[in-house]
DNA sequence: AATATTTATCATATCGTCATGATCTTAGCT
DNA sequence: AGCTAAGATCATGACGATATGATAAATATT
């Protein structure tokens, strides 16, 4: 609904490398020809998510890009946060100092639509996202993610990554 | 939080239009300076709405922009519609045939959220936005935006506009 | 050390939104 | 008919988001 296309293209590229990085570092080639997006504009997406917190990244040979937490502990919000535009609007009103002790009319409604919105991007993580897309056997476990720094435990069950050969859907882009 | 600063001007003007124009048009000079925007780019913004049928023009001396509806049955969703970005994100994961039939893991979670914020603008008038906001006395009517023809009953009781004159603020634009 | 692989970064182009100033058009007024 | 107050429109540009291609830097492998 709001989210620029990079902040989609982020998403993406978490999710896949999520789905697709268990084990090792997953490259940008790969994941821009899953995405069909254009490889050096995710690469430097993803570098801000790596700035962001949100991703490691290898450099060289067998390098590419990991999460840094584990799925379920990583919110939307930390993702989409590098992407969104910077100027929310406060106040439908406009009014400047809309606020706690001056509200406008409308603050207070607004405030719990838009609150919802937040509410989602925050309490919503990467594996609840992935959860039942198409692979329904994983017991859909609603863990929050959690703010502060994750205690990284990924289970051990890896379970086999059904590969499918990066189907190659086109981006259904606006046409010129 | 998600309108651009031309649809919060609009919403600012037809608020203005709204107090302020009761019997006469409102000129567009009065409201640019009221709102400290420019000049000939409100033109162009109101004009979107004069065609987008929530304003009528008139040209010539005593001209100026007024409400075509009462503010009660005008909808904030028909003010900032002219505005809104095009594109909108119809699935955050991205696919391209994600809905009813087909949904995505967090497809209806975000429905919801989503469908909460239009549902606001849609149900939330004019008149709503304007109700307290400094002038309390009014009986808080809590009426529902018809998107049908409004019986335009504007009560003729027509307060005295407090005529200021156009105090001409400069526009706070950021330094180039 | 050389090479191959992969991310990081730079320069540049395109597009839409936001915005300004100049000019055209309309219509009331005398 | 002419003047004048107003909106309508046009040309132009700043700016950020989006995007592409070329090059630099890092590192595993040999």
């Amino acid at each position: 609904m709001w989210l620029g296309s990079t902040a989609q293209h982020a998403v993406r590229a978490v999710l896949y490398i999520t789905e697709h990085g268990t084990d090792a570092p997953v490259r940008v080639d790969e994941i821009a020809a899953a995405l069909a997006a254009a490889r050096n504009y995710l690469s430097k997406t993803l570098h801000q998510l790596v700035r962001a917190g949100v991703l490691r990244s290898v450099r060289g040979p067998n390098g590419g890009f990991q999460l840094v937490d584990a799925p379920s502990a990583l919110s939307v919000a930390r993702i989409v946060a590098p992407f969104l535009p910077s100027q929310q609007t406060r106040c439908l009103m406009g009014r400047p100092n809309c606020g706690g002790a001056n509200p406008c009319a409308a603050h207070h409604r607004w405030r719990r639509v838009a609150d919802g919105v937040v509410a989602f991007f925050e309490q919503t993580s990467a594996a609840q996202l992935l959860a039942d897309n198409g692979t329904p056997r994983t017991a859909r476990k609603t863990a929050r993610p959690r703010q502060g720094p994750a205690s990284m435990k990924r289970p051990a069950t890896k379970r086999p990554v059904t590969k499918r050969p990066a189907t190659k859907h086109r981006a259904a882009r606006r046409p010129t």
